[in-house]
DNA sequence: TGTACATCAGTGAACGCGCGTTCACTGATGTAC
DNA sequence: TGTACATCAGTGAACGCGCGTTCACTGATGTAC
């Protein structure tokens, strides 16, 4: 382990060709994103730990962004962007209601547990309401609204509602598991996602 | 705002008499716990924002504390003391099994939104299962248990896995509710909590 | 076709800061004789 | 009762570190004439 913590960029790097200097945003994202996995903390990722990463002076980081802080949130919003495609992949694949609320709660827990350092990074910090996020909650609801509709669901609460339950109730799965990972956890949170799912929706077991 | 970043003690501050030394620690314990609250993050504690809260200088930490990490470890402790204490005090104006559980639940939340940092801290990290923790969770099961056993919940599940699905379920209400304050959360808690656990425990409405 | 020049994509040194920790110390107070 | 001394409860200066950010710069490359 040779960590030079003097900010030594890459010789080896090939500075990109004029009109490409966007590319290095790119880059320096996904460095951001990587140690953000890594860590689960966004007060642990350093502008130069990026720029190591990255193999560039951090000051070439300023080049794209104006600070730290701007830099955290657009890894945390490309981790957001992943966390809405791997859900709504996993319904795309989906036949009914039911098989859609759970899938998209099945696919909701994996990425959480596949991912658990940038997991706990989105949800760690407080965000403002963002049109994706409201988009994102209103697709839980119109997924178990249809449940509801097509009698799949035997309950009478309101879909938002509900919707507001079973996030909780992912949410709660997931991070504890992430953060108390000692504890004797049952071996499938497949199982404990369905069963509870299935609990506050009311779907027939 | 004087804030003296220098660590100069409070002048005004008299030393304790001889025999007393542990007086302090709890001093510094209390004033990590208030940084806690605060922040929220146990990342954020700084042993000279300890030492500048209480009045001293930063050394004198090392009287009681052979690093910062055990400092903010007995912070975390001592914020469980309470977690607990708050549970167990609701839990004895009960009268049945359902309303032990129910009101178990609603001090686990009251204590969360109340102490929003002190929650956060607590959960945010990786602890190993502590003699506590497990007392605690085990404390849950049987709540639950004593609720399939009078009757009282219709659960044919383990009350084991009844408890993980619970804690989760509380977890995430709460946890939610802290880091994504903008959201447009159902005015009552308290009903959620109370709905939530019905569903899960399978308590007659 | 040649060349001056603007622009782009970065670099490198330096700044002041607060941090955790170490070390040698100080001064009050209780205790042994 | 007096006094030497050990102990206790702290203090203060200093350390080296990595950090975010600023500033002046460099050198390659495309473009206008």
């Amino acid at each position: 382990m040779t960590a030079g913590r003097t900010p030594a960029p890459d010789p080896t790097r090939a500075r990109n060709r004029r009109g490409e200097g966007a590319l290095l945003r790119e880059e320096i994202v996904e460095a951001a994103l990587a140690l953000l996995a890594e860590s689960g903390d966004v007060g642990e990722i350093r502008l130069r730990a990026v720029a190591r990463k990255v193999g560039i002076a951090a000051t070439s980081i300023y080049l794209h962004f104006p600070d730290v802080e701007s830099l955290v949130d657009a890894a945390i919003d490309r981790a957001f962007d992943e966390f809405d495609a791997a859900r709504d992949a996993a319904a795309k694949r989906a036949r009914t209601p039911a098989g859609v609320l759970r899938a998209r709660a099945r696919a909701y827990c994996r990425f959480a547990l596949e991912n658990p350092g940038l997991y706990r990074a989105m949800f760690q910090v407080s965000r403002p309401s963002t049109p994706r996020g409201r988009a994102s909650f209103a697709t839980l609801v119109q997924a178990i609204e249809r449940c509801q509709k097509s009698g799949a669901s035997a309950s009478r609460d309101a879909p938002e509602r509900l919707a507001v339950l079973v996030w909780a109730a992912l949410h709660g799965l997931v991070s504890l598991r992430i953060t108390r990972s000692q504890f004797a956890w049952p071996a499938s949170l497949e199982r404990d996602v369905d069963r509870i799912v299935d609990l506050i929706a009311e779907l027939p077991r």
